[in-house]
This record gives structure tokens, C-alpha cells and sequence, in this order.
RNA sequence: UGCCGCAUAGCUCAGCGGUAGAGCAGCUGACUGUUAAUCAGCGGGUCGUAAGUUCGAAUCUUACUGCGGCAGCCA
């Protein structure tokens, strides 16, 4: 055996006639007096091939251990179909069966399943329609934002995973420790602290879980020019919506020599890409979220494609919905950070498409974003999008040392632990911008998912890491 | 973390004071090509946990646990 085999989507591209091996997982099976039906996935591409088995052909003790969810190899010769719904069939002949799957005990069934029970069963969800098509987009998305950045000469730097800055001001951190012991108790695992003071822990300091590679990748963008991240990021907020998880992967492109308007340049040449490549890639799967889950889907990521993104200013946008006439639950005044009630009437109602909200209030962004000459807004920038709502957070950095320093100083932070980052302003500082990209949040996009912890294998949350 | 809702068969749900139901799945059989196959029959439940109200609780009350929705935090 070898990796190096046809696929069922290859199979499914031959011309009948040919004699094919076929490995994958049952589906379902259907009998009738004198013929059987089963339908065989392997995972490479949503349509299943359908194996015809005439009476007598195989053993009946062989054909009653292929049920649902059981692993086996049909070989045979492929044919043309008779019936609608598929062109070619295998017509089935031999016979391996690698793994039997008992019918009375196998979660899966060919019906019915709600998201939250999949969830119970994440080891084998992915078996299913739903999720095998979401991990097949999830993957041509990946290669999607990687092939983006490596077309335009973007280098993609690997940012740690462990931090010793608590500094980031992200959010609520993992705390990363050697001082607490387990201990296998009666009453099962027990922690112990064994010391409390970090300079004895294993890093000598405190050390955490990035909440952001940011800081870390503008050092390489004052260097290498262009940069990204791709990879996991922790959030230890106490969080239970269906678009945030405690571990996700975040995208995030630096750029020096670049403001705030090519910063939203890049960021809707991104989406509009990895979106269009999905949709180049992905279409039986696409096919199947629009009549199954979201069914716009597939207009919205062609209009997506298709037409720009509104750009609008903070303060324009507090006075759209000011106008609205709409009642709101949270008013909205200048210098309140927008609502989701609002982001949502923005970008559903009042666009219909994405919006990119520019030029924030100071008060309610981070530390390092640009300062505008007006003294009161930040060159920040929020991608919303229909759906899902911020998809993209991010500005041109504060390149002036002078105004970052006393930026740190105003909001009570403590300068010396920012010292490499300060020196980026010291030596050879440069104007540059980046933004982050929540990429599970991409995903829901453009599956139509609705609850983010079904677009990642394992999802962990408050209260949930098992598998 | 706050507010709201839900928890009944393997799954999806109905029942909402009088002693447990359906569809699907499973099992047995029928049917020469089905494609969420169809048809007939069979088995399957301490109604999330604990306490309370009541002659009587799946049903009403309280607490707890789990899950979901909304909000906040954000990506």
C-alpha cells in the first residue's frame, strides 16, 4: 500500500471501462433482492462513488459486515451508470474489509445529527458530509493565504508561541508554568503549587501563550520589508459566543513602508483572493454549503469578489447611525467603541457587503496605533463583514518614538518592559502597518458555518479540550 | 462573566399533573437498480442530577451540572 493510489475523485474523472480500486468509508448501503448499493467516501472530494454489488458476486457474511462507517476496498470494473445521479459506477467484484463498524453502536448515521452532537463525536464528525467539505475548504483556504502572500514576496516569519511580555494588552493570557505539579490523587489529578515566585519558574519570568505575534513580526517587517504570521494564538477570555475560541489561528501580514490606506489595500486584496481561489477549488463543497447551510452563500463570496469594500471613517459611521432611525439597545456617541448591534446594521443593512472602518477614537484602540494630527483618532482599521462581524483588526503603528513613548507613558504601562520594541523607533524606525486575521472567522465565511467551533478539527473552549 | 432558553429511546423531537410516544437508526423478513430507497414486523427509556410541592411529577418549584442563544472581551 502507498499514499501514491487513485482517490476516489480520480476515479470518479475516468472514463468507464477501467478496472479501479476504490479504498474509502461507507456511508450507507442499500439492498434490494438481487443487487446492493453503498456509497464510499474517502474524504477526496464531497461526491461519493457508488458501488454496485449483484447478488451473488461477494460472500453474504462479507456484505452484511459492510454497514455504515466501516472501512473496506471494493475492486472492479468502473461502468457507466444507468440511473441518474451519477455518470460512473463501480461495479463491484472483490472485496477487503479493513475495518467493520458495529451498526447498533456507531454514532454516525445517515440522517439528522445536530451540530452540538457532532461536537460529542468530533473524532468521527468529520466522516460526515458537513464536515469533510469543511475541512476541505479549511485547507485550500490555508494554501490560499500562503500562496497570497508567497505570490507578492511576503515572508512568512514564525512567531513564538511562548511570550514572556505581558505586555501585549490583547486580552487575558494562559499562563505558561512549570511550578504547578500534578498529582494523581483518588479523586483524580490534583495540581500543587510548588513555588510561587516566577523567577524560579522555568523561564525565570512570567511566561505565557501569545494572544499575538504582532509585536514580534513588526521586528522582522523593519527588515525583511514584508512579513506574516500564520499560526495558533490563545485568548484565556472567558468568552461563550459561536466566533470566539481560547485557541485559533490568526494571519498576520506587516508591511513597512506602508500606511494606513495600502494596510486596506492589502487587507480586501486578501479577502477577495483566498475567496476567489476557494471558490476556483472548492465548488462541489461550496455547492453543498449553499443548499445546505447558507443559502446565499455562494451569491454573497461572488459579490464579495466582484465589488469593493465600503470605506468609512468612525466618525462617518457613528453619524450613519445616528441617522438610521433605528432603536438600538446601546446608543451610540462619538468616542463609544461600535456595538456588534451596530457593526451588524453597518455592514448587513446599511452596506449589504463588507465595510472597512478607518480612523478610530484613541481612547478605545491600542497603545501603538498611529496618531492622527486631529490629537483624537488612530489610524486603526476594522474589516466588518455580514455574518460574522469584525473580521479584520488592524493600523499603521505609531513609528514616531517620541509619541509611542509618551503614548505607553499616558496609559500607565511600564516602558522598559517595551524596550526591543521601542528600539524599532530608535534605529532606523520606518512607517509600517499590519493588521490580524482571525482565520477560523474566514472559514465561517465562506462555508456559512455559523458557529465557529465547527469549522476547526478540535475546538477549545471555557470548559472544553477534550480529544 | 451576566441575562435568556433547552435537557424525554442511539439520533431528531412530541407529550407539559393521572403512570412513556413518533420518525430515523438497529434487528428480522419482503422487493432485479437504489440514491435521505420503499413496505411489514420486532426490540429499545431509573424522562440530566438532587431535593421539594402533591393522593399522584417527564409535566409545577428550587439548586446543581451540561448544552445552546444574546451581550461583553476580541480575531
Amino acid at each position: 500500500m502507498d499514499y501514491r493510489r487513485t482517490t476516489i475523485k480520480d476515479i470518479l474523472a475516468k472514463t468507464p471501462g477501467e478496472r479501479v480500486e476504490a479504498y474509502g468509508w461507507v456511508k450507507t448501503k442499500r439492498d434490494s433482492k438481487g443487487v446492493s448499493f453503498v456509497q464510499l467516501n474517502d474524504g477526496s472530494c464531497f461526491t461519493d462513488l457508488q458501488v454496485v454489488i449483484e447478488a451473488g458476486t461477494l460472500p453474504d457474511e462479507d456484505l452484511k459486515r459492510v454497514s455504515t462507517g466501516a472501512c473496506v476496498m471494493f475492486a472492479g470494473e468502473l461502468v457507466e451508470s444507468p440511473a441518474a445521479g451519477q455518470a460512473v459506477e463501480l461495479r463491484g467484484e472483490t472485496i477487503t474489509i479493513y475495518g467493520e463498524a458495529d451498526p447498533a453502536s456507531y454514532p454516525l448515521q445517515k440522517k439528522g445529527a445536530s451540530f452540538e452532537f457532532l461536537r460529542e463525536i468530533a473524532h468521527l464528525r468529520v466522516r460526515g458530509n458537513t464536515f469533510g467539505a469543511v475541512m476541505r475548504v479549511r485547507n485550500r483556504a490555508s494554501y490560499a493565504v500562503h500562496r497570497f502572500f508567497q505570490e507578492r514576496g511576503f515572508n512568512w516569519i514564525h512567531t513564538p508561541i511562548i511570550t514572556a511580555s505581558d505586555c501585549e494588552g490583547a486580552g487575558a493570557m494562559f499562563a505558561v508554568s512549570t511550578l504547578l505539579e500534578a498529582e494523581p490523587t483518588p479523586e483524580g489529578t490534583q495540581f500543587r503549587l510548588k513555588d510561587t515566585d516566577p523567577a524560579n519558574d522555568f523561564f525565570g519570568k512570567p511566561a505565557y501563550l501569545t494572544v499575538s505575534g504582532q509585536l514580534n513580526v513588526e521586528t522582522h517587517a523593519l527588515g525583511l520589508t514584508n512579513v506574516y504570521t500564520f499560526g495558533p494564538t490563545f485568548r484565556a477570555e472567558n468568552s461563550n459566543t459561536p466566533r470566539h475560541l481560547a485557541e485559533f489561528w490568526m494571519i498576520e501580514p506587516e508591511m513597512a513602508f506602508c500606511d494606513i490606506e495600502g494596510d486596506m489595500n492589502l487587507a480586501e486584496e486578501f479577502v477577495r483572493e483566498v475567496i476567489g481561489d476557494v471558490l476556483d477549488h472548492c465548488g462541489p463543497d461550496l455547492d453543498f454549503f449553499n443548499k445546505r447551510i447558507e443559502p446565499e452563500l455562494l451569491q454573497t463570496l461572488e459579490h464579495v469578489v466582484n465589488s469593493g469594500f465600503e470605506r468609512l471613517t468612525y466618525t462617518e459611521a457613528i453619524k450613519l447611525l445616528e441617522a438610521s432611525g433605528e432603536n438600538f439597545e446601546f446608543p451610540c456617541d462619538w468616542g463609544s467603541d461600535l456595538q456588534s448591534e451596530h457593526e451588524r446594521w453597518l455592514t448587513e443593512k446599511k452596506i449589504g457587503r463588507p465595510v472597512i472602518v478607518t480612523d478610530y477614537p484613541k481612547e478605545i484602540k491600542a497603545f501603538y496605533m498611529y496618531g492622527n494630527d486631529d490629537g483624537q483618532t488612530v489610524r486603526a482599521m476594522d474589516v466588518l463583514v455580514p455574518r460574522i462581524g469584525e473580521l479584520i483588526g488592524g493600523s499603521q503603528r505609531e513609528d514616531r518614538l517620541d509619541v509611542l513613548e509618551s503614548r505607553i507613558v499616558e496609559l500607565g504601562l511600564p516602558l522598559e518592559a517595551y524596550w526591543w520594541y521601542l528600539d524599532l523607533r530608535r534605529f532606523g524606525s520606518a512607517p509600517h502597518s499590519g493588521f490580524g486575521l482571525g482565520f477560523e472567522r474566514l472559514v465561517m465565511y465562506l462555508t456559512g458555518m455559523k458557529n465557529i467551533r465547527d469549522v476547526i478539527p478540535f475546538h477549545r473552549t471555557p470548559g472544553q479540550a477534550d480529544f
